[in-house]
DNA sequence: CGTCTTTATAGTCGTAGTGACTATTAAGGG
DNA sequence: CCCTTAATAGTCACTACGACTATAAAGACG
């Protein structure tokens, strides 16, 4: 079977399955809708939908993306080629070939419910189980994917707002590897870093609660981490 | 458009791409196919296919690596999926979508034939531009995807036989990145890295050309590379 | 108005990892 | 028998980092 020529093709459905991430509360939350129809009624399963004929799957999923969460404008926001999930026996109905996508918020919204009556809504990363079809499945490598690439690259800044603290950047290490960082080294490493974060010249403070107020940094243009930002810092699991 | 259920959707072809990857006389090849029809006839391009009805993208890379190889047992080889390539021009006849992979060979085969009348040949990677679809691009990502992984994973012994020296192993580094490393602090690294290889107990030695005779050494069971290691030997680029 | 708490920031110290070397060993080729 | 080649052993200095202590600047609470 070489080059696509030979032999009479089967058509298959296309879909595109987005894992929202954001942080609420110090919490990781995805962002989940509530099934209307089988299969999997009543069941929660991630945002997504069919490939459009003249769209691309990364299309697909930044269009599901607008439509989900209610954002004007979601251009600027970090959207990722998870993989592509195409076990026969994942949709009950029919043969659907799935192109997962990661999606990383800042400040959450509340999500709109879309044109139809499905429920959408932010659900705590630990408490999203039990998803319809593969999504367990999927939701865990979209996790999996996010954290192993905080440690190598500047992608935690897509959690944070344009102007952010480092107490906050820490906390989004901290949330999504569920483990507890070392305040100054972390500060440490993060400034010596040339590029992932550039200090806000003007207005240089923010507080919203006690203690001292702290410098607030804006993304910079860096996108990868040399060398990686370890996972093990007090506790840890060994390599 | 939640949950796949309210709208139609467009029928689409599926098809898996593979970039094989080995190494031969210390250059990267790539195993292309050489396009029989149009469109792209008389191009070079990735082998690949459309997937039967009742498999996975996986199996079918598998089946295809099986056919395009001509290897018996390819249970053993490491198998990868990319990401998948859904733009809506990308064949010019309809819409395809395919899900890419990567593949890592030891001692090269020499490429049979298919059932079908179009070749199959081992390229250098330098040599292989201007495929068919976007299968540049694929190639491309390919070798991106597996030189990043050499860093932290330990992925390079997918290219050796079964027994190597660490002399062989530093060739994969050196060949898919491009750069020369330091033997002995290559030697210190990899051996201090606990479960990346294993010395072979009896016959520790091996020897085609002049030198002293290197020890033999099997794939361990590690997976990860903690820390990794680093790109940047003698020259190289920042990060 | 002071003290306590909280958070940010500054700095110190010892160690592990590593880049850059040099030296030695064991083979083959002329 | 030397020369070359490649593997292996070992040294040394520097840097990054984990662990830790100290100081600064805010609000809370009496």
């Amino acid at each position: 079977m070489r080059g696509y020529d030979k032999h009479a093709f089967e058509p298959f459905a296309v879909t595109v399955d987005l894992a929202v991430l954001t942080l609420r509360a110090g919490a990781l939350h995805v962002l989940l809708v509530e099934r209307g129809q089988e299969p999997y009624a009543g069941r929660w399963a991630l945002p997504g939908g069919f490939l459009l004929p003249e769209e691309s799957a990364e299309t697909a999923a930044r269009r599901e993306l607008a439509e989900e969460t209610g954002l004007a404008d979601v251009t600027g926001l970090h959207l990722e080629q998870l993989r592509t999930y195409s076990e026969p026996a994942r949709d009950p109905r029919m043969r659907v070939v799935s192109v997962a996508f990661a999606a990383l918020l800042p400040n959450p919204p509340e999500p709109r419910g879309g044109g139809d009556a499905a429920e959408a809504r932010w659900v705590p990363y630990d408490k999203a189980q039990g998803l319809a079809f593969d999504h367990d499945r999927i939701l865990a490598d979209a996790r999996d994917r996010v954290g192993a690439k905080l440690e190598y690259t500047c992608l935690a800044t897509a959690f944070c707002p344009a102007e952010f603290t480092l107490g906050e950047l820490q906390g989004v290490y901290e949330t999504v590897w569920g483990t507890a960082l070392d305040r100054p080294n972390f500060r440490r490493k993060v400034l010596a870093t040339p590029g992932f974060v550039e200090p806000v010249p003007g207005a240089a403070r923010l507080t919203g609660g006690r203690g001292k107020p702290a410098a607030l940094y804006r993304a910079g243009p860096a996108t990868s981490l040399h060398p990686p930002l370890p996972r093990t810092p007090r506790e840890g699991r060994p390599a």
